[in-house]
RNA sequence: GGGCAAUUAGCUCAGUUGGCUAGAGCGCGCCCCUGAUAAGGGCGAGGUCCCUGGUUCGACUCCAGGAUUGCCCA
């Protein structure tokens, strides 16, 4: 007879191999057409909020890994803290401005912006950034990503402009925003200013020449100078086409400086760079004449080699000895240092560069015309003719590059407009302070950076973008900034989008009758530069957190890439102090990067990018998101092949877990079947204690943003807790007992305890599969929602925290590694053929002893063995043994477990005395 | 050159206030099971806890210096 219709055997249409590829399209469809996000809010109405305010991705490509890695954190953290009970509106958004977006319409679309009106350019340009708004929007929602998608926020939404042009005013008439000439990291193959943070730093190889600036008045300082001697200051320089632009000679004021005479001129320069750098020019055979230290220096006037004027000799702190003469080149329109010495002695800013790059006519007839990083020949052929060129070298070092077209970028003195960084910076150190940094290094590090942060060159020679909404007077120049003409721009632009400024003369953007308070015209023309995209998306809190309905100030979290400790987290804060108000966030969560399984940092250069879409296509979202909780986030994240297999491994762990639990309650209804805590089996008092500690460990751990303890914990519970032990015990009841028997119903009680909880806590993470599971569940008990997400995270049942039993417990799970170990030596000695088939006997101390004897009957359950007994030490013992023998009897054919009573029924001469009394009760129905 | 951080088995991580033979999962090797089966179970081999000093009865844990790596800045 085929007894396996007399057991339960496990029953589910789950399925054991996901094909989440397939599958998670599917649930996404489901959850447009329940419309989850609404759902999720509806069922947390007059729940205090908690908003994650999202950072505004750049939109203008496929989403790379780092971007999915920032959402699905984000998508993490709300969808745990909705469970926990909060109403968390997400409102996704995206930086749509700015000068990547002009570039890719010049690559993708082929066109010149200099070919094209305006206008045109500008609606090219949305129309790109539109696109990628679209593609990006679909990728996310394929990640998993629960979120308002239909209502985003843009910051070239009109709304938006119109916001960040009244945020713009506010922050100016306050003044602290101010337009000044001054060098700035200048792309001329951009065209366009750059912030610091546009910057990026490779090595390169450069000229380094030393120059020789003749000095007039020498034999004031020297009386040691013959009548009618030469002598000459010597400088070094990596650049040399900044010569047209140098207008000063810096020395260190406490340096020793020494005139020295080689052949029949004289040279001065740093006493200590002396050897090094006459070795340099080729004159070994020299000796000094006198010394003097730099202050005594200051004033002496130098002729420029080049032109007819007069560099001064001054004092500055920024000198060194680490390099070149001790006597430095100082072109205040081409280098910050430079400009600030130049404002503290006085020194005339030439900056002779158009906006190419190109020398001006003021850099003579020469160079005119000559793009300055190319113009270091002439340069040098003209230093040449006059004999100042004393010797050309070549140097490897770092030097700055545009980010986006990696060309080597130059320093150059325009008109810019600044946000004064000294006058908040205090009040923003005060809020960083008041605010919680995730990890707690971050917060030291924007304080180091916010210290040290030069102001904040905000205005960009571009025209996608908000315009900076200032006029100047035709007659006097003078700029033009009220709360009216603010104000009117704004009502415009809310009316029209920027468009409006573009398409209109100053004219039509001024209130009517306006006239200009310094001289009474009424003529006025507009500024043509922009915003920088960083103020775009700095605004973002006035712009969108304050106005939105169902937002409010200050969001309880901003979570992004740590590159943004230097730019977004700081640039929400200057914009927010500027408006007088406090830190935009109480918490700032900053996420690692990802390298490959080399330690190299993923870019397109290198070719190492991994494409998220390539993983979800072919692993699923679900196994993408579990490898974002598997290594630290904080930390740098490793990518490698090796790595997926693991996680996809972990994955299929968890989810057949979930898949046996499921199997084993098809006959189990937890409002009729359920029993009390103190009616179940020790057994399962204990899973559900075990439950308890990782329901505790789960939700310190979200708390503290400890996701990879996540993977770790929860899938160690399902490998080893339940697979390797608890489950594993519990078949032999869960298959032969009675379908109703206590034992049995005991063990289903748990089950269905750990099913729930356990898909519940996987929610937030494999939001694809738990709702896969949770469908399921709703099989055994409908009165559940119908999506895990609108479930309330699992709490710890204090009914099960049993310090006793777990103390208990613990002794006997080291008891059974020994058993195990014992079991095995035996099977390798060729005592047994299997656990199953043994009979142990466990000789141990009497605690032990009595522990395991407590047992009874449970113990060979216990062990997974068919028989097993407890016995004091025997003699000679000194600490527990295992003894392991065949077990005694046939094996049953319905248990398989062995026993001695088998034959005894003549109706089932196969069975043992156990099953053939349970099928003897076997309810009709199930036969 | 400066700031911030990291460094524990092949991989990803644990390791409370310094204290028994440093743990887990995966991977690897060997074996068992075939009533979780493109599943499940067992055992095993892998570590100078980056290095060097110091404090201490005792340091993976504390201190100093160094190395390497990453990010940011110059």
């Amino acid at each position: 007879m085929d007894y396996t219709k007399t057991l339960n055997l496990l029953k589910t249409d789950f399925p054991m191999r996901a094909k989440l590829p397939e599958r998670e399209p599917e649930i996404l469809d489901w959850w447009q057409q329940i419309n989850i996000y609404q759902q999720v809010r509806e069922s947390r109405r007059g729940a205090p909020t908690w908003i994650l305010h999202d950072g505004p991705p750049y939109a203008n490509g496929n989403i790379h890994l780092g971007q999915a890695l920032n959402k699905i954190l984000k998508d993490i953290t709300i969808k745990y803290k909705t469970m926990r009970g909060y109403d968390c509106p997400y409102v996704p958004g995206w930086d749509t401005q700015g000068l990547p977006t002009e570039q890719a319409v010049q690559t993708e679309y082929g066109i010149d912006r200099h070919e094209v009106p305006v206008l045109e350019w500008r609606s090219k340009c949305q129309e790109l950034a539109l696109k990628y708004v679209e593609i990006q929007r679909e990728q996310f929602q394929r990640l998993g990503v629960r979120g308002d998608w239909h209502n985003p926020y843009l910051t070239l939404d009109k709304d938006y402009q119109a916001r960040q042009i009244e945020a713009f005013g506010k922050i100016a008439l306050q003044g602290l925003v101010y337009r000044s000439l001054r060098p700035v990291y200048w792309c001329y193959h951009c065209e366009t200013a750059l912030a610091e943070d546009e910057i990026e730093y490779v090595t390169r190889t450069s000229d380094a020449i030393y120059v020789a600036f003749e000095l007039r008045d020498a034999d004031q300082c020297f009386d040691q100078l013959p009548q009618g001697a030469r002598a000459h200051v010597v400088i070094w320089t990596t650049t040399p086409w900044t010569i047209p632009g140098n207008t000063g000679i810096a020395v260190g004021e406490h340096y020793e400086y020494a005139l020295v005479k080689a052949k029949d001129d004289y040279y001065l320069m740093a006493q200590e760079l002396l050897s090094e750098s006459m070795q340099q020019i080729g004159l070994s055979d020299y000796e000094v004449v006198a010394t003097r230290p730099g202050k005594d220096l200051v004033g002496l006037a130098v002729q420029h080699p080049l032109y007819d004027r007069i560099s001064p000799l001054v004092l500055a702190d920024h000198v060194t000895l680490e390099q070149g003469t001790g006597a430095v080149h100082t072109a205040p329109g081409h280098g910050l240092e430079d400009y600030q010495v130049s404002l503290e002695c006085d020194l005339d800013i030439i900056s002779p560069l158009d906006d190419c790059g190109r020398f001006t006519d003021e850099a003579g007839p020469e160079l005119a015309g000559l793009v300055c990083d190319e113009a270091n020949e002439k340069v040098l052929e003209l230093l040449e003719a006059c004999g100042a060129l004393l010797a050309r070298t070549t140097i490897e070092h770092e030097y700055p590059h545009c980010w986006r077209c990696h060309l080597p970028v130059i320093y150059r003195a325009t008109l810019q407009w600044f946000m004064d960084i000294d006058q908040l910076r205090d009040q923003a150190l005060t809020e960083i302070a008041e605010t919680t940094w995730i990890p707690a290094w971050g917060e030291s590090r924007i304080a180091g950076m916010v210290e040290s942060r030069p102001d904040w060159c905000i205005s960009r020679q571009r025209s996608w973008g908000v315009p900076i909404p200032v006029f100047y007077c035709t007659d006097c120049g003078e700029a033009l900034l009220t709360e009216e003409t603010v104000a009117h721009v704004r009502d415009l632009v809310a009316e029209h989008g920027a468009d409006v400024w573009f398409a209109r003369e100053a004219a039509e953007l001024i209130p009517p009758g306006t006239t200009c308070p310094e001289c009474g015209a009424d003529s006025f023309i507009k500024e043509p530069d922009i915003m920088s995209v960083w103020v775009d998306s700095g605004c973002s809190h006035y712009c969108v957190m304050r106005p939105h309905p169902e937002l409010s100030y200050p969001a309880d979290l901003y979570l992004e890439g740590d590159d943004q400790y230097q730019c977004w987290f700081q640039t929400s804060l200057w914009v927010a102090a500027g408006l007088g108000d406090p830190a935009p966030y109480k918490t700032v969560v900053g996420h690692g990067f990802f390298v490959d399984d080399g330690g190299q940092k993923l870019s397109k250069s290198k070719g190492n990018i991994i494409d998220p879409a390539e993983i979800y296509n072919k692993y699923g979202a679900d196994v993408l998101r579990l490898w974002f909780t598997y290594a630290d986030f904080r930390q740098k994240m490793h990518h490698s092949e090796d790595i997926l297999q693991q996680v996809a491994e972990a994955y299929r762990r968890i989810r057949n877990t979930a898949r046996f639990l499921l199997a084993n309650l098809r006959d189990f209804d937890p409002a009729t079947d359920g029993l009390a805590p103190d009616q179940m089996r020790e057994i399962d008092r204990w899973a559900l204690l075990r439950l308890n500690r990782v329901i505790k460990r789960m939700t310190e751990a979200f708390d503290r943003w400890d996701l990879h303890l996540f993977y770790h914990d929860v899938h160690g519970f399902c490998a080893n807790d339940l697979s390797a032990f608890y489950l594993n015990v519990l078949k032999d009841t869960l298959y032969t007992d009675l379908p109703d028997s206590p034992a049995r119903r005991s063990a289903q009680t748990a089950l269905w305890q750990l099913l729930l909880a356990l898909t519940k806590m996987i929610a937030p993470v494999l939001t694809f599969t738990a709702d896969e599971i949770w469908e399921h569940c709703r099989e055994t008990d409908l009165s559940l929602p119908v999506s895990a997400q609108l479930a309330d995270w699992p709490r710890v049942d204090e009914r099960f925290d049993d310090e006793e039993l777990r103390v208990r417990w613990e002794r006997l799970m080291q008891m059974r590694t020994q058993v195990s170990a014992a079991l095995e030596q035996a099977k390798e000695d060729g005592e047994i053929d299997q656990p199953l088939t043994a009979a142990i006997t466990i000789y141990a101390p009497e605690d032990e002893q009595q522990l395991l004897a407590s047992f009874g009957d449970d113990l060979r359950m216990i062990f997974v063995v068919s028989a097993a007994q407890a016995r004091p030490l025997a003699e000679g013992m000194s600490e527990l043994q295992v003894e392991v023998a065949q077990a005694r009897g046939e094996k049953c054919e319905r248990c398989w477990l062995y026993d001695e009573g088998i034959g005894t029924s003549p109706e089932h001469p196969t069975l043992c005395p156990r099953c053939v009394q349970r099928i003897n009760q076997w309810p009709e129905n199930q036969q």
